[in-house]
DNA sequence: TGCTGGCACTCGCGTGGCGGGAGTGCCAGC
DNA sequence: GCTGGCACTCCCGCCACGCGAGTGCCAGCA
């Protein structure tokens, strides 16, 4: 075993048993409790090393040593090996999510999931509405000048908005309002509906025309320029265990994840259904998540992904554990949404 | 001034000074600040009758007083007078709420104005379906055997439930359903519904007899039987201050938080929009909410209340000023919902 | 009878000094 | 290039101490 090699044994020996003790290690416990073949003495000569290019650090000269963000991110990136998930953990993940009977259970029951799985923060957004197709286009008639759209997707979304229109409408006229939104954009995707819907109000008759006007306008701005991305939140109470991983408070954090912006962008930095991405301490983009490390994967089936979910927590947590819990669920949560199952 | 009412003064100053010090306060500070007309001595004796009655209590022998929870109970029973809001308030209650375009807006709005107002953990529950009224019901065919019903009410929720039907229906059919269905529930309370829908199946034609069966038992079960109540949460990074008002961890806390049921049960006991409950430490049913107070009151159209809100501190809180922005807000809240405004 | 000033007492808290121990860096030897 | 030994550093827990806030009680006064 060469010198670079060791160097990373010990690395991951300082992470691994960090992360287990949750207090700083030294060559003396690193030499017991890993076999790596050689004296504390030797041990201290390679921490010195790994000190001086910044994988660890010591939170005062007489402690052991710590990983820092970036020992982590080397860890995670070449020393990681994800764990496969035992037989208890699929069987939860399967009894979890049977039974659940529309897309909000589902995504509710994710949340809590993968927060007690990982005891992490479990953040899951809802299928993106830009990546849906149309199922479905309901017109109601509410008052005789207000109509309400409701939206069904193919993920099982449903969205509805209320339109107030110019002028008192007629039953008949929404029926024909109804068969002319669905016969334009059902099965299509969202992203394609400007195209499609734009065109929509002059092939109508002139008593539609206005009344299309409106009710497409309403429909563009409020699902497609402006589309709603929805996040559910859980297990923030997992964030008080361990409350020294946090400098002085765990406030900052729960101020960004009130911010659920914060929390789509986290997420949306993430869509590949293949790959986890994991954002360690001072890699988060956003200020009061800079203690903290985020691990995101997309969910979906194939390469492209209906969303993303992932979890929160310090920066000394278990990344390969995490990782593949991760993993596994969005992996759960891709299938049964691609199935169809998602609409009920 | 007889003793029985400096006594009550003397706690009502006690309560006030610890709220904005947040320090056990002592005779002689008492003296100072409140002008009750007597020496620090006098204000000793009535400290120690007040103690021997359980409304303070001594941290530690040398120290000053701390309202108990008796003491709190006594106080906002007795002594708080509702302060009216400033001018800001209600501009601020005003322009957060305007411009909301759907109930999960509003209702997501109201929870962080609350939290804001009152910078304490905020808490809104959706209109009970148990006491909405159906505006409509809408019967979408996503599959051969598949259906989607949904339904909206007058409070501007909108509910949806995915059934699956023994046998293929063809469209004409689902518009009858449509039809049948709304004719029968519009504008009926969903409460009654029940009655109603039960002899629905008998008195249609055979055709439509199996699949208003099925249809009708999914609908009961999921929206009257078990109807799903929810809830908006926000404001939680404000417990983080003042942290020393929760002994060690407001773990405890989060995890109630978590648990929607519990927040429920707090909010469903508190729906009279005209009275605003409290619930100070101790009364507070759930163990994990022993050290917080509890504001919560209905809101609606007159003595109906078609759901409740609140927020959630410490025990050591403004009462005056909470209770008066919680009823507030509650009275926006139902009006804006109650003109019909709700279901935009 | 009830209020007041005075006084002794209690006790928490912050400070400072003092070991013990864990962990390090360095060095000489193999 | 690894190892054992050794001196050094510095955190942490402990204890003693003095200060000060606050109290309870008592005797005197209106």
């Amino acid at each position: 075993m060469s010198l670079e090699e060791r160097k990373l044994e010990v690395l991951r020996a300082i992470v691994e048993d960090y992360i287990s003790t949750e207090e700083p290690v030294g060559s003396k416990a690193l030499a017991e409790r890993h076999h790596l073949g050689v004296s504390p003495a030797t041990i201290r000569n390679d921490m010195a090393l790994l000190e001086e290019e910044g994988y660890i650090a010591q939170p005062h000269t007489s402690a052991g040593r710590v990983p820092t963000d970036k020992g982590y991110r080397l860890f995670v990136d070449r020393l990681a090996a994800m764990k496969p998930l035992s037989a208890a953990e699929r069987r939860a993940i399967v009894s979890f999510l049977e039974g659940a009977v529309d897309l909000d259970e589902i995504l509710h029951r994710t949340v809590r999931l993968l927060a007690q799985l990982t005891r992490q923060v479990a953040v899951v957004q809802y299928p993106s509405l830009a990546r849906s197709t149309v199922r479905h286009l309901e017109v109601v008639h509410l008052a005789p000048t207000r109509l309400m759209v409701v939206l069904i997707t193919d993920t099982g979304r449903v969205e509805q908005r209320v339109v107030e229109l110019p002028a008192v409408v007629s039953d008949d006229l929404v029926a024909e309002l109804r068969t002319a939104l669905n016969s334009a954009l059902r099965e299509r995707r969202l992203t394609d509906a400007p195209d499609i819907v734009t065109g929509l109000p002059d092939a109508a008759g002139p008593e539609l025309r206005p009344v299309l006007t409106t009710l497409t306008g309403v429909l563009l701005e409020a699902l497609v320029e402006r589309p709603e991305e929805r996040v559910v939140l859980g297990g923030t109470a997992n964030l008080t265990r361990s409350a020294l991983d946090f400098p002085g408070t765990i406030r900052p954090v729960l101020e960004a994840l009130e911010e659920h912006v914060v929390l789509l962008r986290l997420i949306g930095e993430a869509q590949s259904p293949s790959r986890v991405l994991v954002r360690i301490g001072e890699e988060n983009p956003y200020e009061g998540l800079r203690s903290t490390s985020v691990v995101t994967v997309g969910y979906g089936q194939g390469d492209t992904a209906l969303g993303g979910l992932g979890v929160l927590g310090p920066t000394r947590m278990d990344y390969a554990g995490t990782m593949s819990s991760v993993a596994a669920v969005a992996r759960y949560i891709g299938q049964i949404l691609g199935t169809g199952t998602g609409s009920r």
